[in-house]
DNA sequence: CTGGAACTACGAAAGGCTTCGTTGACACCT
DNA sequence: AGGTGTCAACGAAGCCTTTCGTAGTTCCAG
């Protein structure tokens, strides 16, 4: 059950996830913690224990507090979740969805460079 | 209820909202004709019809076979949940959804002029 | 008028997510 | 040894989503 492709994480499972990627490998105390609004520690311990069973996240159990980490780096549920989103409303182009996500909101002109040289770079794939 | 925040769709309803903003207003039966995969007529139709309650589509009841539409074009969908998105899973940052969202598939020439174009925009912008 | 087709409405079941109370284990302190 | 605090495990409840069977209505053809 380790194999094969994870679940989408839901809302709950992403703020643990997020703290487990901000933090590096944690207890279910200090994700408790942590997070402020995630409930009570029952509830956190409950949603960590479940991540595990589906492959979310992986435990080292040698120490009396479990210690938890994330199964995935956060750059492949980042992918995951675009390539998701791109299919299910943006008709398979990540094209539009980048659009969609730039029109937005105002953007840095230091992400605003990187995205120019990320499209130069693709720019200049497609001529070869 | 009509007023306030639209609940995010859930896969289900964001098929059935694909169908209604590809083909315009729709009847159940046309709807579940469309979808191959939607499960059966009522499963469509009670989807639907909680999609009615929650205010992701209106009806005309005026003619027997009930016409649905969808509430909210498919750009605002698009962009609630982009929005969501860039919240959860990218520390609100729309750019870095868009360098993911890039980097994963191919473009086509056209897409990436329209992005240049956007960039171009919002880089005048931000000189201002 | 009667039967069947096309609909809607209703309700229930199954599964998943979230929440939490309770229990039991273990360790430490006194 | 007894008490206290920390922890994992378990189970159940409540809610939502998805699915579908069934019942009732309306319309039309014969």
């Amino acid at each position: 059950m380790s194999r094969g492709k994870l679940p989408r994480p839901t809302d709950a499972e992403l703020a643990i996830l997020r703290v487990l990627w901000d933090r590096g490998a944690r207890t279910v105390r200090e994700v408790h913690e942590t997070l402020q609004d995630g409930g009570g520690y029952t509830t956190v311990l409950k949603t960590m224990q479940i991540m595990t069973e589906k492959g979310l996240v992986t435990r080292d159990e040698s120490q009396r507090a479990h210690v938890y980490s994330a199964r995935l780096p956060r750059e492949s549920t980042q992918q995951q979740l675009v390539t998701d989103l791109v299919d299910r409303v943006f008709g398979g182009s990540p094209a539009r969805l980048a659009l969609q996500a730039l029109s937005t909101k105002k953007t840095s002109p230091e992400e605003l460079a990187e995205l120019r040289q990320l499209l130069d770079s693709l720019e200049k794939e497609s001529e070869s």
